[in-house]
RNA sequence: GCGUCGGUGGUAGAGUGGUCAAUUACAACAGACUGUAAAUCUGUCGCCCAUUGGGCUACGCAGGUUCGAAUCCUGCCCGGCGCACCA
């Protein structure tokens, strides 16, 4: 250590390494090389790059962030890549359709949303933040073409993805094939010691070695997240709405997480908090639901800190166990007397509950619209009589008052 | 560029002149059952009006043929595949 450094020293107890490389991990590369270093007591660089290319980040993404939080308390060097040149090229793993290129600002926005998304977990003042395109752009076409050696077209085509894609005869673009040469370029640039991934990442995390090789460098270690599944058991995508947002309201994250099935509880522990493993152990061994719920208390403690951890679970069993009413509602005024279906079509809660007229014609039809403490609204021929609060299907609420 | 096949609802993918607002699956929504679970079962699933019922807009884009088009024709845009060195 130098003179004027004040870098912590780099924890190497055996207990902590092993924990590092087997909570939430699905394979290391090379794992004993990796052990020794980290039980050297050097200070190694560790890689993450990620693509601004979504606003959002959800609870899988914040896997590697975990994982990456779990080596800086061991002292390691945390090397940030933003991918704001890759961003542009756009990342295939993991995908079934071609990645559009995105326009600067988007890349810029993303950026922003991403920080102040990924802060919750990542103390960034003790990160090494590096844009990729410092490098990547002044790249030459002959030194590409350098790079682009190391690599067979056969090694990319027999990716899975690619070649589903092929056979699918769905078109597989040429500058595809760029970004692992990109992706492993940064870990030359930075000269890292580690890269996270998650699983999908495997084809494009190794590429770092070969290149880091050939300029005379150590190949990186490489350390696999497995990927979680969505809500639903099946593969978690924004698209399909099987995600937690790490933007979601306190109460929506509760709610999310008590919806997924029972099954998965323990494997969001193991990935996505810290909650000991042994303790893990005990509580997945209880009643299903406890467990659960202590899991929701978990994570939306993570994002909204424990007072809001509470308050979304006081809320959650009053709404969903005692069938009462969570507290922030939103309420709307209405003349007395008016009848129902001229209050239920009203734009005002069409706009709040977001839905077409016919739409709400049909939620009334099936018996989706209730009185707390009363009766399904089925008559609305029938008029608004006393202040109410309605329940629309199972999580939307309206408080009613008069005007 | 030439040839050829294709572009359908949130997704996948049927349909090749009327019976198509469009089979089916997944997703979504609602109801039942529950632990708001999951699984399962039932129903709904373009928009608008209405009590049965009716109207409007939709099948890449723009025109056309026809009593009638997602379905046929023309042009354009986009994509797959083949050819484009040996000749």
């Amino acid at each position: 250590m130098g003179l004027f450094s004040r870098t912590p020293a780099v924890i190497t107890d055996e207990k902590a390494v092993d924990e590092l490389l087997t909570r939430g991990v699905a394979e290391v590369i090379v794992k004993e090389d990796l052990r020794k270093k980290l039980l050297s007591g050097k200070r190694l660089r560790i890689k993450l790059g990620i693509d601004p290319t979504s606003p959002d980040l959800h609870i899988g993404r914040a896997v590697p962030l975990l994982k990456l939080r779990d080596f800086q308390k061991l002292g390691h060097q945390i090397v940030f890549i933003v991918g704001d040149f890759t961003a542009v090229i756009g990342d295939t793993s993991d995908k079934e359709s071609e990645r559009p290129m995105l326009a600067r600002e988007v890349i810029e926005k993303n950026k922003q949303s991403y920080f102040a998304q990924a802060g919750k977990i990542l103390d960034f003042s003790q990160v090494e933040m590096r844009y990729n395109s410092e490098w990547l752009k002044k790249l030459t076409y002959r030194e590409i073409g350098e790079h682009a050696d190391l690599f067979s077209v056969a090694d990319f085509v027999a990716r899975e993805n690619i070649a589903r894609r092929l056979e699918a005869g769905k078109r597989v673009s040429l500058r595809e094939l760029l970004y692992p040469l990109m992706q492993g370029y940064d870990s030359v640039a930075i000269q890292a010691d580690v890269e996270l991934g998650g699983t999908d990442q495997k084809f494009n995390v190794l590429a770092g070695r070969p290149l880091q090789e050939h300029f005379g460098q150590a190949p990186q270690n490489v350390v696999l997240n497995p990927l979680i599944d969505g809500l639903d058991g099946t593969k978690m995508s924004s698209s399909k709405g099987n995600v937690i947002a790490l933007t979601a309201a306190p109460a929506d994250m509760y709610g999310k997480v008590m919806s997924m099935a029972d099954e998965q509880v323990k494997i969001y522990f193991e990935l996505c908090t810290r909650v000991p493993m042994g303790e893990v152990e005990k509580i997945a061994s209880g009643h299903p639901k406890d467990a659960k719920m202590r899991l929701a208390r978990e994570i939306v403690a993570m994002y909204h800190g424990d007072d809001a951890a509470m308050t979304a679970e006081t809320d959650w069993q009053n709404t969903f166990s005692k069938g009462e009413v969570p507290h922030d509602i939103p309420t709307l005024h209405f003349g007395r007397g008016i009848p129902w279906y001229a209050l239920l079509l009203s734009d005002q809660m069409l706009e709040l509950v977001r839905v077409s007229k016919t739409e709400m014609r049909r939620l009334v039809e099936q018996g989706a619209i209730s009185e707390i403490g009363g009766q399904k609204i089925k008559d609305i021929n029938s008029n608004f009589e006393r202040p109410t609060t309605l329940r629309i299907g199972k999580h939307r609420f309206v408080k009613l008052e008069f005007l």
